[in-house]
DNA sequence: TTCAAGGTAGACCGGTCATCATATTTTGTC
DNA sequence: GACAAAATATGATGACCGGTCTACCTTGAA
């Protein structure tokens, strides 16, 4: 990695943390090049959009990030139920570690800012319909009629995003835990 | 109602809307002044704990709300899953008819806000309380125990809320239904 | 080593922000 | 009508905002 994609590479992280921790809006340049040790001329270099641009590297990065989580999971794991639950394990034990800091930059991104950007929200969209993949396919292979496993798929990445939100009032992660017990029935196969 | 009394109440909706449509942070007090059409002398009189006495107030506002409509569904219609889907229906008719810029305020002052001020944290995990508690109670006469109930019951409020950010990534109200879909299997009781 | 491309440093800009303070006006009760 | 409480009007404040600009430095390939 160049010195270069290094310093880009530290913008995201760190703009992706925050905007997890306090939103997009709330979260200015200044705290995020402070934060991440990067020079604000940098910034407009990396990401000729400026603000926007970086959050569509945040949300772009996340997403293939978690689509690679989901993807592994869904390999390592007998049913799309046992997948599920070691993704909210793994999520679980982010939201403990950080005291509800960490949560879902896109969701963050989408809620905030798509309304008034509409690259930002088709770029949260394809978030949502990565994460949703991994998980219809393997419902699919579970016996589910694919109209069917797109729509459980899309509804248990709700629920997952919606818990995530719950944690961050709650202070705690058992929203999300509430959401593994819910969609266990849902996702186990008949067969099991 | 007082004139005074009206005048908080403006304030509350219109920063209410705003909330929903482009987050806590993003929407500043002149704007909520300005599109409420009240003074800003009669905004720290009302809320003398400034922007966040506000939020307080408009989280409050909406659990009370939204809390009263999930009672008069689950009062008027025969199973939970039909008092979660005419809920639904009535959220998926709020995001068409605003071309997604309705949401919850609740969840932007969660997401942005709970981190940093306890006693917003605080409210908005009691607006997710108030949510879930009509649908536990009816989940129970149906033959759920206390606690699978009252995790169900936070399950789908999760799922609604999830959907709802999904709503503005997609722009449409699709994964609205797709959680409808999802949770039904689970409301119903097994006698029907 | 050279040199072009990539990347950085840092000052500056006009604008917005939430809050505060105090004088004034309005409201509502007796 | 009197009067106290409620509500409003309005100017001011210091901090912060994202973006721009230009000179300069660093990197990486030939």
């Amino acid at each position: 990695m160049s010195k270069g994609a290094e310093t880009r590479a530290r913008m995201i992280e760190t703009a992706s943390r925050l905007f997890q921790a306090q939103g997009y809006a709330a979260t200015g340049l200044n705290q995020i090049l402070t934060e991440s040790g990067t020079p604000r001329g940098s910034m407009y270099f990396h990401f000729p959009q400026g603000k926007a641009g970086l959050a569509a590297a945040v949300v772009e990065a996340h997403a293939a990030e978690f689509a690679a989580a989901l993807e592994a999971v869904v390999a390592a794991t007998p049913t799309t139920a046992d997948a599920v639950e070691a993704a909210i394990g793994w999520l679980a034990g982010q939201i403990e570690t950080t005291a509800c800091r960490a949560g879902c930059p896109v969701t963050v991104v989408a809620l905030e800012v798509a309304n008034d950007d509409p690259d930002l929200r088709a770029a949260t969209r394809r978030a949502y319909e990565r994460w949703a993949a991994p998980l219809a396919e393997r419902l699919r292979a579970d016996g589910h009629p694919a109209p069917a496993a797109a729509s459980l798929a899309r509804g248990a990445v709700a629920a997952l995003e919606g818990a995530l939100v719950m944690c961050r009032a709650f202070g705690d992660a058992g929203p999300l835990r509430d959401v593994a017990a819910t969609l266990r029935p849902l996702l186990t196969p008949p067969d099991r």
